[in-house]
DNA sequence: CTTTTGACAGCGT
DNA sequence: CACGCTGCCAAAA
């Protein structure tokens, strides 16, 4: 089921409550897996998400608190409305980084062994 | 199979 | 603070 990478970066993005955020890189940390291109590639298709932008793209951003210029504006409004620890306009990461809790961990964790499914793709499974 | 690309990160100059 | 280069890993061409 696990669609792929993307989704499970998806899933991780909607933990975060609101007011907090991730980097890129974190994401992949926490997944264990891909980096931070990878979780910015997959939320790049966020906005399509089955149709559903039910996803808080704006809590997952870039290592020194900003986002690309296209979405700074919009992100900027979403942060001011949760009351995200703001420094200069970006972001202060220090402050607003993202704890999971050990359950979210273990939402966490299940997400990474869905993506380590090595299972056995053999033969002519074509995949994505 | 190889090459290019991308909502990145970190370090050196 | 501004650039430039390297490393990263998966998906798409």
């Amino acid at each position: 089921m696990r669609n792929d990478y993307a989704d499970a970066v998806l899933r991780v993005a909607s933990l975060v409550g609101p007011g907090r955020v991730l980097s890129y890189g974190d994401v992949a940390e926490l997944l264990d897996a891909g980096g931070p291109r990878q979780v910015g590639a997959a939320m790049s298709r966020s906005g399509e998400a089955g149709g559903r932008g039910a996803v808080p793209w704006w809590r997952v951003i870039r290592a020194n608190g900003t986002l690309p210029e296209p979405l700074a504006a919009e992100a900027l409004e979403h942060w001011a409305a949760e009351a995200t620890p703001l420094r200069g306009g970006r972001v202060d990461m220090a402050r607003a980084r993202w704890s999971p809790t050990e359950l979210d961990f273990a939402e966490i964790d299940a997400l990474a062994e869905g993506l380590s499914r090595g299972g056995a793709p053999k033969r002519g499974t074509p995949l994505v």
